[in-house]
DNA sequence: CTCCCATGATTACGCCTGTAATATACTACC
DNA sequence: GGTAGTATATTACAGGCGTAATCATGGGAG
């Protein structure tokens, strides 16, 4: 199966279908009025978009629609991730790796963490 | 300066010019031929296109142009990436990097080198 | 029974993208 | 001086995206 397109709205969209699941549309308008200023009908447009994608699945629940991501967002990531890298570093993980860890800013835990997941991969 | 949005195919065209410049339509379709199968009109459009967004500018060689990038490619990897980031993992630099380390594959080279800026990180 | 409201469905619309084709201008050759 | 090639400039067109408004429908308030 190949995953739909989701853009960037879309995206935001997701991420509260993710964190909790099933919703109504009303629910999902709430969790994105605080961080967005987005008018309800394009919300519920967007949740539709998503829907005709198989994106996202729902049920009837009464008068409206219970929503729920029907692709995981580890998925989503993945190939999101996969075709940034492709796109803006021709497909190098390594150097975009490099440039990054150099750049972020990491919390000691972070650290740790990635010397660890280093640590695994340099035993292969 | 706002950077000018690059999209994907527009992108490939920076490529070609970053690794060289300045470089006439013919040497950039040239360049590209390989790797897609674009028309070569295609490709004269997303030059004038860049051209229009400022991301590239020119010089008339004859009756001829020469192109060049008019913005550098650490600034849109920059860009590329805060977004990519912002969008995928909600800003968290740390998550996506964890993320990647265990996904990709690499070189032994590039693990040394990740050890390294990890140590440097690890030492402010 | 009737009217309003919420909900989903359909439609709108301009800009961006991918993918070119057509038009115009200039040069180099016969 | 016309003609064939190139080069750039303009135009085309469908599908995706951001951002909603309008339509239709069914259930609850009165």
């Amino acid at each position: 199966m190949v995953l739909p397109q989701i853009s960037d709205s879309e995206w935001e969209v997701m991420t509260v279908l993710w964190a909790r699941a099933p919703q109504g549309a009303q629910e999902v308008i709430a969790a994105l009025a605080g961080r967005r200023r987005w008018n309800s009908r394009t919300v519920r447009t967007f949740l539709n978009r998503l829907v005709k994608k198989g994106a996202v699945s729902y049920v009837a629940d009464g008068n409206r629609y219970l929503y729920r991501p029907a692709v995981s967002r580890e998925q989503c990531i993945h190939e999101e991730s996969r075709s940034f890298v492709s796109r803006v570093f021709a497909g190098d993980a390594g150097a975009m790796l490099v440039q990054f860890v150099q750049q972020a800013r990491l919390s000691a835990e972070e650290i740790r963490q990635l010397r660890k997941a280093l640590e695994e991969k340099g035993k292969e």
